[in-house]
RNA sequence: GGGGGGAUGCCCGAGUGGUUAAAGGGGACGGGCUGUAAACCCGUUGGCUCUGCCUACGCAGGUUCGAAUCCUGCUCCCCCCA
């Protein structure tokens, strides 16, 4: 591959919202070095979604390039929580999870990462300093500075409550780069803020300022929020087949050319019917995730829930209570994990049918024979079938 | 240190003594419609051994026939002045 420092650029940025300064990342290529690409993930959750992965497949292409990655698991700044994009406080993580959380992070983003060109560290190395060390971070940027930024300016205005420690958080940041020396630092728009900083700080600590890229922050597929576990519109990349299948038939068709353009490698075609559209899309990414094979049997399986109404060839075994009768309301809340009284609003609902059948809401108790090896059905995707107990034989 | 305001169901938010399990909205769930969706329409949304019972409006007490609503104490939060 014959790049010109002007070409790498030019499709390095591609997609991107920001690449600031402008002409510097152009400027760092020319050097002709393996740069140190930077991307922080803070794990407060369990898992990486689609959401992370534009970023990932960002770096990805570094890496194709040449270049290293320093993923940088914020274990520490985790217990901060970061206020970016927040109207509120974070709630505060316990620290065990964070640790759990992290190592299953950097297994999943290895899903698209180069392990060989990446390196990991965990910024509890360098953020766990000695006071002394803060205080001399502390004095870097001002009150004023760090309020600039639109949600802090947001909160401060509607007089909400903002921590100083939340107030730190975008320094504590912008030190990973100083410890890392990061020549590029990654993020969603959400984080200019915070990558900007960056360059400042390192520059205090005597380094040449990181170049910055941010990336478009991809909706969730309710189509309207960003993607985020918290907000319950995501998918994540370790999610079964048939869940992430579901799911993303599920984002809005208005939606899709956006998941086209920061998923996928191929173009999203207008012209084409929407539901083939979005069963490419749902192929392609569940593909991604668990090979070929499962994609298509999780659109097989689909097709049988959602298009026949059928029900899907494996169904979960829950086991039949011993008696003549069964209590329908308390069988239901058992296998399915709802109240008792959730149960019985769904059977006057007309949303449980017992073998495809709607089951009348007036039966509550039905004879044992008739569930016995039958399937329940709640709603359009739950399932389970019921066995008497083994003892019985 | 002084003064003021607030804490309501998953979330936001009304309600200031009596059909209030608590308006309204969001979300979620169920049904309908549909080429997946979206939009739209209808319904549900504390629990239970469910035509009734129990628990609920920050926590603990009190007044009252009766309180989310009044009183006392406590906890937490916000604002203003210093």
């Amino acid at each position: 591959m014959t790049e010109t420092p002007a070409s790498e650029a030019q499709f390095l940025r591609r997609n991107a919202v920001d690449a600031l300064p402008e002409g510097a990342l152009e400027r760092q290529l020319a050097e002709g070095r393996p740069l140190r690409i930077k991307l922080g993930i803070d794990p407060t959750t369990a898992d990486i979604h689609l959401g992370h992965t534009v970023v990932l497949r960002k770096l990805r292409e570094f890496q194709e390039r040449g270049h290293h990655v320093v993923l940088i698991i914020g274990d520490y700044t985790a217990r901060v929580g970061d206020p970016s994009g927040r109207s509120s406080t974070r709630p505060q993580v316990d620290p065990r999870e964070i640790d759990a959380n992290a190592e299953t992070y950097v297994s999943q983003a290895f899903k698209a990462l180069d392990e060989s060109r990446t390196e990991v560290r965990r910024n509890s190395e360098w953020l766990d300093m000695p006071m002394e060390e803060l205080f001399r971070l502390a004095r870097l940027a001002t009150v004023a500075q760090i309020l600039e930024r639109d949600d802090f300016s947001k909160r401060w205005s509607a007089r909400e409550p903002i921590s100083i420690l939340e107030l730190l958080y975008p320094l504590l940041q912008a030190y990973d780069s100083v410890a890392v020396r990061a020549d590029v630092e990654l993020g969603g728009t959400d984080q200019k803020f915070n990558l900007l900083l960056g360059r400042d700080i390192q520059q205090a600590y005597g380094q040449k300022p990181q170049s910055i890229l941010t990336m478009p922050i991809l909706p969730g597929i309710d189509g309207v929020q960003k993607m985020s576990k918290s907000l319950g519109n995501y998918v994540g990349v370790t999610e079964p087949p048939e869940e992430q299948f579901g799911k993303l038939m599920r984002v809005p068709d208005a939606t899709m050319p956006v998941y086209y353009e920061l998923l996928l490698d191929e173009p999203f075609d207008p012209a084409r019917p929407a539901v083939e559209s979005k069963r490419a899309l749902a192929r392609s990414l569940v593909a991604r995730y668990h090979g070929e094979e499962a994609a298509r049997a999780a659109e097989a399986h689909f097709d049988r829930l959602h298009v026949e109404r059928g029900m899907p060839d494996e169904i979960d075994e829950a086991p039949l209570p011993a008696g003549e009768t069964v209590h329908l309301p308390a069988l239901i809340a058992s296998a399915f994990g709802v109240s008792s009284s959730e149960a019985r609003r769904l059977l006057a609902q007309g949303g449980v049918r017992l073998d495809g059948e709607r089951l009348d809401g007036a039966d509550l108790d039905l004879p044992a024979d008739r569930l016995d090896g039958a399937v329940l059905q709640i709603g359009k995707r739950r399932f389970k079938r019921f066995r008497r107990s083994a003892d019985v034989s």
